[in-house]
Order: structure tokens, then sequence, then C-alpha cells
DNA sequence: CTGATATGTAAGCGGTGTCAACATTTGTGG
DNA sequence: CCACAAATGTTGACACCGCTTACATATCAG
């Protein structure tokens, strides 16, 4: 039995659907993408994949046990998608900006899902312990990252752990900007939101602080 | 009898209730205060205050709305505490830093409320336009602030609205990791946390680049 | 082949947001 | 003072939802 990847697809037998659990899962992401998180629903979820509204249960014990399913999903492809732009130019100071737009990117492209992960994430890992695993697994690609630009006299060797939070801090609440604009004037624009990207990584690097500004330049 | 500002609370003629969409506003926000937005039901809501499930209708056009208000309540005591921590120093390196804990402090203390504020801001604006004013008038004590310090001489002479939004961006970021747990190890102790505030505040001042490490200390 | 188990179904319960129609109170112009 | 309109509160109903309980069917191990 080669049993590669995926026995999944085919309903074939018209009763047991196959791998109920991962359309499921796909279903609610594609669902949430598109309209939102409060769009999605047991009942409705259950109807497009032509099952019965309960069959949900066989596989997840509740809603939000399924939106913690999301989640980790979420963070999977979140932390593909910073290593992807990080070994671009790993080690590098660039590789660390594309690591940032990346982030960004991601928040932008996918806001519902984002918000899903950050939402109430304390109250999501109760449902489903994996969940911290894969969020710190996330978080470790930025500690790393910066750890191996301490190494390169990139950045200060501070704790690592302690300046990824601060780094993160950063993007996150970049990432807040961009996914429901902002207070300012109404900079929506993508040109504005770039721009405050790059200022917000320069100040990452220098600071806002003027006695370091002569320094910086 | 004074009577000074409230004629709410007393039902007097037991139908009409006299101010019932404070009253309606004042228990949505205990509600979601104590056990957080789900646990808000408008049923629920006016059962407690002993009325029928419907006459919220009668003062907000949808639940939606009774949020936004939620919302708009938070910004404007948010803007206070800012304004508050701002005022004990004033024009300081020392105000400045008694703000941002201001702000986590406040996130830390309504952590529902402040979902709430930022959870779909985007989406809640809809339903009330004055929200975004309240919003914006938030945000404009840390423009101003950082103004004034520009002007001292504290912090670099960028454009002002850019530099908020990278502090906000900071402030923002540290107030979800108080929130609700965070990725590293478990570093949910108070101490760890002030002492996360304390070196963000530090980076940003002096960012995290190595260059600027020497003009720094 | 035969259970045991995994998976899907059907029916129903209590709860919710919202609308429409009706009741009561308040306030205002004649 | 009174009639009547507007504001405010109530009742009933509808559609939908999450979830449980009991039942049906398919899969698989022995």
């Amino acid at each position: 039995m080669p049993e590669t990847t995926r026995p999944a697809r085919k309903p074939a037998s018209q009763y047991h659907h196959g791998d109920l659990r991962r359309a499921l899962l796909q279903e609610a992401v594609r669902t949430i993408t598109e309209d939102g998180v409060d769009a999605l629903t047991l009942r409705e979820a259950g109807r497009r994949l032509g099952v019965s509204r309960t069959a949900l249960y066989r596989h997840f014990s509740d809603k939000s046990t399924l939106l913690a399913a999301v989640a980790r999903d979420g963070f999977q492809r979140f932390r593909d998608d910073l290593i992807r732009a990080w070994s671009e130019a790993a080690g590098t100071r660039r590789g660390f900006e594309l690591m940032g737009v990346a982030y960004v990117r991601f928040a932008v492209a996918n806001p519902a899902h984002y918000r899903v992960m950050f939402g109430d994430y304390r109250h999501l890992c109760d449902k489903d312990p994996e969940l911290k695993a894969d969020a710190e697994a996330a978080f470790r690609v930025l500690v790393e990252a910066l750890t191996s630009m301490q190494q390169a006299k990139l950045v200060r060797a501070d704790d690592p752990v302690l300046q990824a939070e601060f780094v993160w801090a950063v993007v996150h609440g970049l990432a807040m900007f961009a996914i429901d604009g902002q207070f300012g004037p109404e900079s929506s624009t993508s040109g504005e939101l770039a721009g405050l990207i790059r200022y917000a990584l320069q100040c990452m690097r220098t600071g806002i602080g003027v006695d370091t500004a002569a320094a910086a330049r």
C-alpha cells in the first residue's frame, strides 16, 4: 500500500467522505478568507460539502476547535512564508527586511485568517494544545534570524527572544495598520503603506531617539 | 435632590426607562469586560436591565452598532488615560514612557474591551462614523506628544504621523503580548512583561542596529 | 464472516438576532 | 386641556445557529 499522500478528494462511496476532516478545514479557511470569520457556520460548511450538518462533530469536538485548526494551518503557512523570504537572503539585513515585508504581506493577503490566529489566541490554545507549538515554531523563525544576525554583528547582542518580541511587536502593529485602515488621515494607499513599512524598518534599526540619529547616518 | 448630572438609573415610570441607551451601553461594557465579547447577548442585556429583549432596537439599530458604541467608549477612556499619563511629565522622555506604560496597562486591564476596539475596527466604523473620529482623537494624543518631543529635540524630526504610527505599532504589539500570553517560553509573569516593556521602550529610542549601539551607550 | 469501531445521518432542544405589529408614555400645537 | 404625533417599550414570530442524543452505515481486524 503505497499510500504516498492523498487518499482524499474522492467521495467514492457517497456515504463516507474519505477525508472529511481535511475538506472541512479547507472549506473553513476558504470561507473565512473570503467572507470573514463571522460567516463561518458549521451547518453551511456541511451543506457546501454535501454532508450532514453534524458530520463535523466526528472530526472536531467543537466550533472553536475547528477555529483552532484554522489557526494552526495559518501559523504553518505563515512560518513557511517567513522562511522563504528569509532564505532569499539569509543572514543579511536585506533578508531580514524581506521577512518583515513577507510578514505584513501575509496579514494583508489573509486578514480574516490572521485575525483568527491572533484574535483570541489564548482561548484557542485551550482547544488544541498543538496550536501553541505551531505558533511558537513561527516565532522561532524570527528568533533564529535575529540570532544569526547577531553573529554577523548586524544587530546588537541582546537576548534574542526579547529582541524578537520587540521586532514582532513592530511588524504585528504594521500588519494591523495594513489590515484595518488606520488612524492617520487616510493613508490606505498601498504606497503609503510601503512607506510606513520602510520607515518602521529603519526605526527598528536606528530608533527614534535624536542622540542616535547622527550615528545612524 | 441635587441630581447634578444623571437622570438615569431610576425607572420611575416602570415603562419608560429614562436613559436606557446609557444603561445598555454601560451594561454591554460591563459584560464584555467581565466575561468577554462572546458573552454579550442582546436578550441577556435586556433581561439584566429588566427590559424587554427588543427594547434595545430603539437605541441601536444593530448588535454591531452597539459594539461600535462600546468601542467609542473605549477609545474615549483610552484617550483620557493617555493624556493623564503624558501630562504627568509632559514634554519629557519620562512622560512619554509613562504614556507607553499607560497604553499597555489599559489593554491589560480591559483586554476584551481592547479587542473590540481593534478587533474589527474597520467593520465597526461602517456602523458608527463617529467611531473613526474617536479613534483618531486617541491617536492624535500620541502624535502631539511626539511633536512636542521633537521640538524639545528628544526625538528625531521625522514626519510626526509616520513616527507615531511606528510607536503605536510597538506599544500595540506589546499590548498584544500582554493580553494573550505570548510565544516565548512562558514569560507571562508580570515581571517578564515589565522587562519587555522596558526593553522595547529602549529599542524604540536606540534601535536594534549594532552601528548605533555605541552612540546609545 | 463477524463484531467492533469509525464515520455519517436525523431529529430536536435551547438560544440568538431581527423584524413586524401593537401598547404606552411623552411632548407639543391648537 | 386635549388630541395627536413621535418616542419608547412589548409581544410574537421567524430563521438560523451550535450542540446533544439516538440511530444508520461503512470499514477493518480477528
